[in-house]
RNA sequence: GGCUCCGUAGCCAAGUGGCUAAGGCAACGGAUUGCAAAUCCGUCAUCGUCGGUUCGACUCCGACCGGAGCCUCCA
């Protein structure tokens, strides 16, 4: 089955073809570095991360951009009340966003963003655009500001779908005095005194929002780029505008695939999780009030919208990363604690499995080589234990859900049906006792190393968890030896009295005993 | 008002014009265990409502109900 994308330009899938064979170009829009980032920024980057992954396990050489914007009015309102310089301000956020990005294994570099270009370091590209836009007469100067010209595009709104007819009926677009037509937005804005300003041949100002994306897009990538992503509330207008102005800019189609990402919304508290929410539609006469509601809200600050480092406090990466994974990226997602630890408990199931494993086969999963390129998997075409036949047609359908627009909530249930697969296959082989069918192993191993693979297109399970009592020097495992031992006497002695005791105290300080055939296994919570 | 999207079991969630509608969490029954834990096996849905198209629809079309997003420089 090829691979297949949905196209937000066509609303439907189509087979994945790449501009160049062998090549992906994947631009997603990055943050306004205004304020630390909250889960919902943390979307596209697992999203496009994993799409990379599989693209390069799928045979591509994938780069992928994802643009920081450092200048904004956002920017400057925050860095003025925080009284700071924007720079400092935009320097501030990037590092709290690239940490945040690190943490959940989004790496910054070949595996996995390529580039991180700077809105203000691309100034020149930009103007080089506006000015070619000015030329063909899809621009127009406006005092100390640059307009672009909807009206000129023959196609504006094929993206969202809209049509300027539309947008007029609307009434919802304010008329600024001397635009063309109401739709027309700005490139370039003259700055007023105070705010950041470059010259230009337009009078000093700064760049419009849109035109950054297609400068670096352009500058990077080329003027046709394969993938361009973001998140679903970009689509209008900054995609439809950065669409637009590229492709009358160039002359050429700006990107292949679009590609929008569901956004997070707050549980019980409908809308998105990183601002107001409002209904409104039908009293166009209450727009004062709904404006003054949204300022309220804007206060109120964000809702569920605890920033990501905070929600690392209570959650283990990992698991923020797989409850991402778990649904189709184009579905809002529902946020709340609870989610998680519910998929945090969906988890211990696999980390149990690697314990069972390293007991087995006297190797860490962790160590395990994976194949990192699809096609044959040589341990999966010998012939051999019905498990290898098992083995292989969980990774078609894993690879199925894939090809099916990255169907990653299809492929997180092949995983747990892998982990099944092994657990049953250890238990009928008996492989964590003593009494284990040794000639087994190579292909648990086999089986092992699958789930590895697949769990690695993810970014999950990919490194052994840092161990959290680094100061401890072994003696708490020597007191917990020491505990085991001596309610194993007790045990051997048919004193259960003193072993359940022993094992309900342990319980309440939050620590799992677990009496195996040969040994007793303990682990905290 | 305009433009999109969604509605699958107690909860989360994948998917399909026709064989048994993935998987997870919870619950219940069983195997195992001294009892537990972990693991395995099993039970648990006719797919918002009403029409239409079709030999046949949960899957296509329409209406309606309910929910979400955008039209407001939020990823």
């Amino acid at each position: 089955m090829p691979l297949r994308v949905y196209n937000t330009l066509s609303r439907q899938k189509e087979d994945f073809q790449t501009v160049e064979p062998g090549k992906v170009s994947m631009y997603l829009c990055g943050p306004t570095v205004y304020k630390p980032a909250h889960i919902g920024h943390m979307v596209g980057p697992v999203i496009f991360d994993t799409i990379k992954r599989y693209l390069t396990y799928s045979g591509y050489k994938v780069t992928w951009v994802v643009n920081i914007t450092d200048v904004d009015d956002k920017l400057i309102n925050r860095a003025n009340e925080r009284k700071m310089t924007v720079e400092a301000l935009a320097q501030e956020m990037t590092q709290d966003y690239f940490d945040n990005l690190k943490t959940m294994a989004v790496a910054i570099g070949a595996d996995g963003i390529d580039h991180t270009p700077y809105a203000t370091q691309h100034i020149q590209e930009m103007q080089d655009i506006i000015a070619t836009l000015i030329e063909k007469g899809f621009a127009y100067p406006l005092s100390g500001d640059v307009y672009f010209n909807c009206t000129k595009d023959e196609d504006y709104g094929k993206l969202s779908g809209r049509s300027l007819t539309d947008m007029l009926a609307g009434t919802r677009i304010e008329t600024h005095g001397g635009k063309q037509h109401p739709a027309d937005f700005a490139l370039w804005k003259g700055s007023k005194p105070g705010e950041p300003a470059w010259p230009s041949p337009w009078g000093p100002g700064r760049p419009g929002w849109h035109i950054e994306c297609s400068a670096m897009a352009k500058k990077i990538l080329g003027d046709s780029i394969d993938i361009h992503g973001g998140g679903l509330d970009l689509m209008f207008p900054h995609h439809e505008n950065e669409l637009a102005q590229s492709e009358s800019c160039t002359g050429k189609p700006f990107a292949r695939y679009w590609m929008h990402n569901g956004l997070m919304q707050a549980s019980g508290a409908p809308g998105k999780v990183g601002g107001g929410h409002d209904k409104h539609g039908d009293k166009p006469a209450d727009l004062t009030a709904v404006k003054e509601a949204q300022e309220a809200n804007k206060l109120a600050g964000s809702k569920g919208a605890a920033s990501v480092k905070e929600l690392f406090a209570k959650h283990d990466p990992e698991t923020i990363r797989f409850f991402l994974l778990a649904t189709h990226y184009r579905s809002p997602i529902d946020f709340s604690d609870e989610r998680i630890a519910e998929t945090g408990k969906s988890l211990e199931g696999f980390y149990r499995l690697f314990e069972t494993y390293e007991r087995a086969a006297g190797q860490s999963f962790y160590t395990l080589k994976p194949a990192t390129i699809r096609g044959n998997n040589p341990a999966l075409s010998e012939e051999g234990d019905a498990l290898v036949t098992e083995l292989s047609t969980l990774r078609q359908r894993y690879l199925d859900s894939m090809d099916d627009d990255f169907n990653t909530g299809g492929a997180v249930g092949v995983l747990f049906d892998l982990r099944k697969t092994l657990n049953a296959f250890i238990g009928d082989h008996k492989l964590d006792t003593a009494a284990a069918d040794k000639s087994k192993l190579p292909a648990l191993t086999a089986g092992m190393t699958l789930l590895k693979e697949l769990a690695s297109i993810l970014g999950v399970f990919r490194e052994a968890k840092a161990k959290a009592a680094s100061a401890d020097d072994g003696l708490l495992d020597g007191l917990m030896q020491l505990v085991i031992q001596i309610r194993a006497d007790a045990r051997k002695n048919k004193n259960f009295a003193v072993a359940d005791l022993i094992r309900n105290k342990l319980n309440e300080l939050k620590v799992t005993l677990e009496d195996r055939t040969d040994q007793t296994l303990w682990r905290r919570g």
